[in-house]
DNA sequence: TCCCGTGAATTGTTCAACACTTGACTTATT
DNA sequence: AATAAGTCAAGTGTTGAACAATTCACGGGA
């Protein structure tokens, strides 16, 4: 066998990984229920390592077991996602109000995330978008300096992401929206924190209306259908 | 075999169930390293389904997975105390504040917790008074109405108990904190929820260094083993 | 139309084998 | 004696096949 990189995680660990990319990019839609052994067999493991794999990934909510009924990609609802803005408000606004000076090392980076997003908006590419977007989110979690916090946000995000790429789908491109960031980031460096958060507040209230009704209108589809 | 009850859930997930229950008991200390083959042997499982336990423990933060060095219970630090107290406060505290006479369904939740909390410290049963104490917070998180932050609330209060039970060891119980979730409890149901959130913090603090200063005489234990 | 067997398909679980790592022990070299 | 290299057993990681248990769709009978 090849294995020329070092694997110093499992297959099972590299399985979960692969499908949780699918996921996240919107190869896997919600809703899709993955067949353990035809899907084994086509990443060539076993399925007790595929099994393994989707273990972890429906710990991490983005599959959904029933039992004796397979594993489908989960599906957000509008609770879902009411609950999920719920706590990036509660998450980040805070996380911007602790940003002191002090621990200014976030900001090369929340730079880097603010360029490349509006560089794949330039380019029309929106599932880049979409990454650099929530990138720019994360990196402000940092500022609580909480490693579990930033997984647990981490699985929010990936629930956000799992919605969001279903907006490419529905020509609902938020372009209109390029500048916040940018400002955020003003503010940030700057030092005026409550403008910035105020500022925020209103971005995740958007963010939270659009990405409802994607999911509303993915809802009415299902019911059509 | 017997299987007498129903088993709505996977053999994995009530391996894990078990397994668990012995972490937060303090049957299985921390540090301890678990084998799959005796253990699975031991009830009854196979080495597969052991393995799926150990994935959903170690997802769960229980137990720590070292690639071809088997899993451990976990131990906590002083900066994973310092951590999940950050977040206690964080989460607990606008808990108390959200608490709105609307949803005061909580309440009798939270009046049953403090009995059995102060029944189990009279008959200095300590394992039962953490745990009646640990309910008596998970019952405050529910003033978000939020399940994502419960279940994740749930995960820190496990590793809270995995370190608490140790204080049993210790002899360093903390019986003069009785009268402090009464008093937050009345000053709950009596609207005061400044008040209320004011002392919640102070026995917060109080929690914490109380855990850190067991978290580190364990260090020390350790050090010279 | 409704209810109930029946059976194929799929998941849940077990078992046995082999591959790969690790850590301790042994041996060789200086 | 100290250190490095080699050896080996124990344990984890992964596989493949088998069987058990459950679900769901299908079709026959009241």
């Amino acid at each position: 066998m090849d294995r020329s990189q070092i694997h110093r995680v499992s297959v099972a660990d590299q399985v979960a990984s692969i499908l949780r990319q699918r996921i996240l990019n919107g190869e896997l839609l919600p809703g899709t229920s993955l067949q353990e052994v035809p899907l084994a067999a086509s990443l060539g493991v076993s399925r007790n390592t595929m099994r393994e794999a989707t273990r972890i990934l429906s710990l991490e909510g983005l599959l959904k077991r029933s039992i004796h009924r397979g594993v489908a990609v989960s599906q957000l609802s509008l609770k879902d996602v009411k609950e999920i803005y719920h706590l990036r408000r509660m998450l980040e606004i805070p996380a911007i109000l602790a940003a002191k000076a002090n621990h200014s090392d976030v900001l090369p980076e929340l730079r880097n995330a603010l360029n490349g997003y509006e560089r794949a908006v330039r380019e029309h590419d929106w599932m880049q978008a979409v990454s650099f977007d929530l990138q720019f989110h994360s990196l402000l979690i940092r500022f609580h300096h909480n490693r579990r916090l930033e997984t647990f946000y981490q699985k929010l995000i990936g629930e956000v992401r799992m919605g969001m790429v279903l907006v490419d789908r529905s020509h609902d491109h938020p372009l209109g929206l390029i500048p916040v960031h940018r400002k955020m980031y003003q503010l940030l460096s700057a030092g005026k924190l409550k403008q910035c958060a105020a500022l925020l507040a209103q971005h995740l209230d958007d963010s939270e209306s659009r990405l409802s009704r994607v999911m509303d209108r993915q809802a009415a589809k299902r019911s059509t259908t």
